[in-house]
DNA sequence: TCTTAATCTGGAACCGGTTCCAATTGTTGT
DNA sequence: ACAACAATTGGAACCGGTTCCAGATTAAGA
């Protein structure tokens, strides 16, 4: 309405008698504008009370200066704690960072056709979900770079780190510790979204076969995620008639499930069961437990890292890098007896 | 390197053999362009594989089609519910979501500052930060429409819960229960940021005035915030010669570090101690545990709500919108005994 | 048949910066 | 005193869209 019009750098270089070019030179702190002559429009940007357009600015140099981040619904503390790594990153840039909240498979599409398309990113940072054949190829053609965090695929460049190899690692701790009847608990494995609760299963066959231990399918318990419906299933395995004497738990979350069912049931960790859980966030420490830390932050502040080196033309998609696994012994786990 | 160059809406227009005009308005989705032309130019994207630059849209129009928020470093599930909130709203609508994460004092001033100067955003919602009056003014004079949640200033529309009525509802629920031992176990009260514990506070004290009950200094603890902490901070509450019968937290992270104590001490919850937290966290549902609901989720939306009616002009600030406060009984208060 | 109005269309001007190039001034060397 | 060069500076052209206005075409009305 009564929108006095904005003052532009045209104003700046009346009212400083330079010219438009000498304005900019100040406002980028170029070294060849004479001091008094930075001085004189420092004055009159204060007076006029300018401030530059940053969106005329991108236009005219041809960036952005934003990343965009796609992630699963901000609603499991993994996710969370990956972001803390990306903007601990960020903040120390030029970027700024945008979110695209991912709810639901269709929504994800969405997102990958879109922000390669419409969008004003000059990067882009994918968070926990592996993007398929057809959508990595979009994202090469559409030459905005691309990391891929927590998934993987041939043509982009991603953080990742083996969940075949922490499936194993878990599995192994718990052979080590003497026991046979180790149990696997965890949220359904076929989602649209990340394979890594299978990957994780498949690490945890494979020790089971090298350590000569038949497979039980009712050691295996699948459910909806979440502490609560981790405790349900649990209960339901250790009121096995052969219950076994070692939970892997594909979370921490679900870990604490089932430290809760265990409490319900009077049965005492680690001397009567052991648990080990997956991913290493605070609660976990605070529980005291046993897990497979997978350094999420760790893993925010690599990719963020690898995709401003993208964007300096410092390396080439595609390229690889792990993040380590490393087994956090807690109070939750002990020999068999 | 070999960046072939970008292909913009004049060449989408020659090859269409129509003027630009025409090809903005196809874009555009103008009704004014005959079925005929539509088509042929829609053939030209396809052909050129075009995509509009949204910078330039975005300059042409004099919108960023973006907003901002300022949050605290995202570590509390309050930050996140209330983030969860405002995405909900905002993935129905035109606008992106720019975050900036403040983790100290200085942080936040210099995002107050920049953003309203430097930045590219068409509006901002600023959580439980609150702004002092000169940094309030900033805003106003900036003509950026910004809407705080969780925080309160006179200049400025905001979205609020009463803090006080909320230590109100606590206080009065453990007292209607027959308690007369009531202590407050907070975070520290004087912070930087907000004020909201020291509210809640101010609740406490009016209830106990009102019931009669004589004010000890032994019985309300402050310390740094987390679980752990609290449950520190109730073990010497819960260990004094004369301990409480109840405990009022000023946050259910804080309250189930409470309960935690209490296991530790083998006090029975409720029978023994009542314990009532606060924020409605999904985490307290979890715990069955008593608390003041206040409507996080909620307050995100309705402070998002608010800025998209700024921005269409709807409303003028200053405006105020209250939350509501819901006190949840779970089964962690009883009668006294 | 001739206005008048309605519908489409082309393209210049504009949004507000950056950057390049040419012009001006001041130095230095001989 | 003059050429050669460095240091500053002004401003046109550009980034890639949108929008407004004038002109062309067609349809309807008298």
């Amino acid at each position: 309405m009564n929108d006095q019009p904005t003052t532009t750098i045209r104003d700046v270089a009346r009212k400083a008698k330079v010219g438009v070019g000498t304005v900019s030179r100040v406002l980028n702190d170029s070294p060849a504008v004479s001091e008094e002559t930075r001085e004189k429009v420092l004055v009159a940007i204060e007076e006029l009370d300018y401030r530059p357009n940053p969106i005329a600015r991108q236009l005219s140099i041809g960036r952005t200066l934003t990343i965009g981040i796609i992630l699963p619904y901000l609603t499991l503390p993994s996710y969370i704690e990956r972001l803390r790594g990306v903007q601990s990153v960020l903040v120390d840039s030029e970027y700024d960072l945008v979110i695209f909240c991912v709810d639901d498979p269709a929504q994800r599409n969405a997102y990958f056709q879109d922000l390669s398309r419409k969008s004003r990113v000059d990067g882009m940072l994918i968070v926990s979900l592996p993007p398929n054949d057809e959508q990595a190829d979009h994202f090469v053609r559409s030459r905005i770079p691309t990391v891929l965090i927590d998934s993987d695929h041939s043509k982009l460049c991603c953080v990742v780190a083996d969940d075949v190899e922490g499936g194993r690692i878990a599995t192994q701790h718990l052979i080590d510790l003497g026991h046979r009847k180790v149990a696997y608990l965890t949220d359904f494995m076929e989602t649209p979204f990340h394979p890594a609760f299978r990957f994780r299963y498949q690490g945890y066959r494979e020790i089971l076969d090298k350590a000569e231990i038949p497979f039980r399918s009712d050691y295996v318990m699948q459910g909806e995620r979440g502490r609560q419906n981790a405790r349900t299933l649990a209960t339901s395995l250790l009121t096995l008639d052969d219950p076994p004497s070692a939970v892997f738990a594909s979370s921490d979350t679900s870990a604490i499930g089932v430290l809760d069912a265990a409490h319900d049931l009077g049965i005492k960790v680690p001397e009567q069961l052991s648990v080990i859980g997956y991913d290493g966030i605070q609660e976990a420490a605070y529980h005291n437990l046993t897990t497979v830390d997978q350094k999420l932050y760790d893993s925010g502040i690599k990719g963020t890292q690898m995709l401003l080196d993208l964007l300096a033309n410092q390396v080439k998609p595609p390229c690889k890098q792990y993040v380590s696994l490393e087994l956090l012994k807690g109070s939750t786990t002990a020999p068999s007896m």
